[in-house]
DNA sequence: CGAGCGCTTGACCGGCGTCAACACCCGTGG
DNA sequence: CCACGGGTGTTGACGCCGGTCAAGCGCTCG
């Protein structure tokens, strides 16, 4: 679990008026005049599975905007275990904090393939002090942000070890199909709800023994859930 | 630890100019005329120990900036465990999040004795309207309040018990005073610490045994740090 | 001075970490 | 096409940390 290559591809300049998840996204409210504001190109880009977007402490060039796939946000404690404090989805920014401080809070490296386009912060600047729109949706981004950390920390590290993986699993479900939910590697998941790889693979077993998790695939990294109910009471 | 009465007490109108913790407030960077055109009346307001400031879902009526004492953030689970998410000291905004959606995400209870002034939102939303130095501002407090999130897990819900009540001692210290530092009642730091009670104080009385604390009452609520290294290497 | 609450300490046991072996998938090269 | 090897997931054995239950203590307040 240590990506060496960076691995990443810049894919064109976006055009926010055509994109596709722009409803769920930052610009969501910008009208015409406020995209034609924009001068400096905002680039599309995409980063393989293990490839790192930013490290923790680098000074930031942008803000991105996760339009498929899902980011995981690393901190590395002073004794070197690294412990995973979110994981991003489609339509949440990565780096947020770097318009307050114009550097990132923590490492952000990608959890499977992703594609992202780059905001520079000048433009984030410069539409700031322009449009109001803008700053309410980046307030309710601020807003989600803080939201889905406490809800991390309040659902996903508290109680059992089979408590934590029923509550993963589903967290992790997938938005248009309910029914299926992502795992991730085994000692990624240990990091996201602190115990170990082997516990995660123990407790996945038994909700599966128990018909309340059904493999998708042989890798352990799609499961279909059969029994919401049964996850819940935990 | 059932909080029945709400024990709070208005303690006259705030004059921003005069307040002796502005320069880490909120609106630290105000000028005259900003302060001339608040209309609405900020409220200094005190806070008993255990007095309950908003709950979870509650409508808002404003954000409190926290003057003196601490506040503890809690969010309960389904099945019903309450889980302390973060600690706001002197400086921190309370129910920040109330700014996105009028709305409290958690329940705040002051863990001391607390002074606070409430800022109504409509004044909140009329100075937004008007002083970028106060999106500024605001945006240094979300931030601020995102990595403090992300700090918590990290350093406080992760390794031995024995760890986490030694990060827990350090993260507490005063500012003005690094050698003291407080603690509280044992359930609210197993609440913290994700730790039952009990293991709490055997391991404050380890610490205490090996020389790195030592108690400065006999509530068990301020310890002097003896050997800061011993708990940092922990 | 007594009652009650919260902190501490002890005994016991279960869950989880640790170490290890094994199974399986997949890419590589013969 | 198959043999091989490394990486990753799974499963087992065992010991320890921390949860649970219970008793005792000390402080505070009536």
């Amino acid at each position: 679990m240590i990506p060496i290559q960076i691995d990443s591809a810049w894919q064109g300049t976006s055009d926010c008026r055509s994109c596709g998840i722009r409803d769920m996204a930052l610009f969501a409210d910008l009208n015409e005049r406020d995209l034609d504001d924009i001068h400096a190109p905002i680039d599309d880009m995409g980063f393989a599975a293990n490839a790192v977007l930013f490290t923790e402490g680098q000074v930031a060039l942008g803000v991105f905007t996760l339009r498929k796939g899902m980011v995981k946000l690393v901190r590395t404690t002073a004794d070197g275990r690294a412990r995973i404090v979110r994981v991003l989805r489609p339509g949440d920014v990565v780096g947020l904090e770097a318009l307050a401080t114009a550097r990132y809070d923590t490492e952000a490296i990608a959890l499977v393939d992703v594609s992202v386009c780059r905001i520079p912060l000048s433009v984030m600047q410069h539409l700031l002090s322009t449009s109001p729109r803008l700053h309410k949706r980046l307030m309710q981004k601020w807003q989600q942000a803080l939201k889905d950390a406490d809800d991390w920390l309040a659902d996903l590290n508290f109680g059992s070890a089979r408590q934590r993986v029923a509550a993963l699993a589903l967290k992790m479900r997938d938005p248009d199909q309910p029914h299926i939910t992502s795992f991730f590697a085994r000692d990624d998941m240990g990091a996201m709800l602190d115990i170990q790889l082997e516990t995660v693979s123990r407790e996945i077993s038994r909700w599966v023994r128990d018909g309340a998790l059904k493999a998708c695939d042989k890798q352990g990294r799609r499961y279909e859930v059969l029994n919401e109910a049964l996850l819940l009471q935990a």
